[in-house]
DNA sequence: GGGCTGGGTTCAATGAACGAACCGGAAGAC
DNA sequence: GTCTTCCGGTTCGTTCATTGAACCCAGCCC
């Protein structure tokens, strides 16, 4: 990222870009498009950050968690950072620039709440100082405020099923939990 | 859509979905996450109706548009409609299911503006009625209201190229535009 | 030294995307 | 009434990404 406009090519023009669109959607797209991408950053906001719990919470084949970690670290959107010397251990964290892709993540969350989910919501969001729920566009009921990421408390919604996974990640996202901090 | 939370299954099990993933993100992006569904909503909002406009825009396999078209018409993201009867000729519209998702794509491409523009914005946004740009989150800067799609308008920006392609719908686009209006 | 854990890489099989060719109905041109 | 073009597809062989199982290695822990 960051090329000057005309520049941006990858090495080998592989099928997961889309070179001859002169468009911003198009380019942010090639990065945040393929497969399993946006799950990732869903988990980072929900507090994610290591390699064997990206695997646990997403059952994604270790070689595309490995590269699209890859992908989005060199983006920008990640920044790996070490935890642990020895062993030494590092995680991967939101960058401000991943941090802004909550609002986008947010509305496409609560167009497949509004249309996928027959049972009810399967996660609620609120703004955790006023207490009070966020509408679709994340701004706060009771507040007013557009409530950013590290305001957002999760929880499970009445459409939630708790049998379909039994991983560390899935367990602990049946307690509230603030978005970006850590959740294990 | 609009199945039950238990019960939504693909016919075939194929590689696109995330079923063991209960949650609205991934339903909603087993249906808008696959390669070129997100442009050909967007062109959707530029005002492009016609397979052969698709087509020529987008440089999509001529049979995965059809998919594409096929299955966004079955979730109810867009509406086939005919407007002509001979030759019998059907156009594919957003239906208000599909209008609901302009905030989120105007996040994303706003997001990809920031990062991968490096020579100016390749699209401006404006409020039609007040003639005042939008903010990264949509809301016109002037009247202070987060703007449907149906007042918004579309220019090129300073970023903008026009040696990468010369199709019908790339030279209309260079032209001050509605969203929503048809293109053609 | 032997096993465990975390974070990967390798590789064969599968399945989606690509793109060029083909197709059929309905005008329109002659 | 035949010829051609346009539109909106379908078919099909090739290429490329995803999958999942196996393997790997460094560094604790005992």
């Amino acid at each position: 990222m960051n090329e000057p406009t005309g520049g941006y090519h990858r090495p080998v023009a592989l099928g997961k870009n889309y070179e001859r669109q002169d468009c911003s959607f198009a380019r942010a797209l090639e990065l945040l498009g393929e497969r399993w991408t946006l799950l990732l950053v869903r988990d980072a906001f929900y507090g994610v950050r290591r390699y064997a719990d990206f695997l646990a919470h997403l059952d994604i084949p270790r070689a595309v968690l490995a590269e699209r970690l890859r992908t989005l670290t060199e983006a920008g959107v990640l920044a790996r950072h070490r935890y642990s010397d020895s062993p030494p251990r590092d995680e991967y964290v939101l960058t401000e620039r991943g941090r802004e892709l909550w609002g986008m993540l947010h509305q496409l969350g609560q167009w497949g709440e509004r249309h996928t989910s027959a049972g009810g919501p399967r996660r609620l969001f609120s703004h955790a100082d006023c207490d009070a729920p966020l509408d679709p566009r994340g701004v706060c009921e009771r507040c007013d405020r557009l409530v950013p990421p590290e305001e957002v408390e999760v929880r499970p919604g009445p459409g939630a099923r708790d049998d379909l996974r039994d991983d560390p990640v899935s367990r602990a996202l049946r307690q509230p939990h603030r978005l970006l901090e850590p959740l294990l």
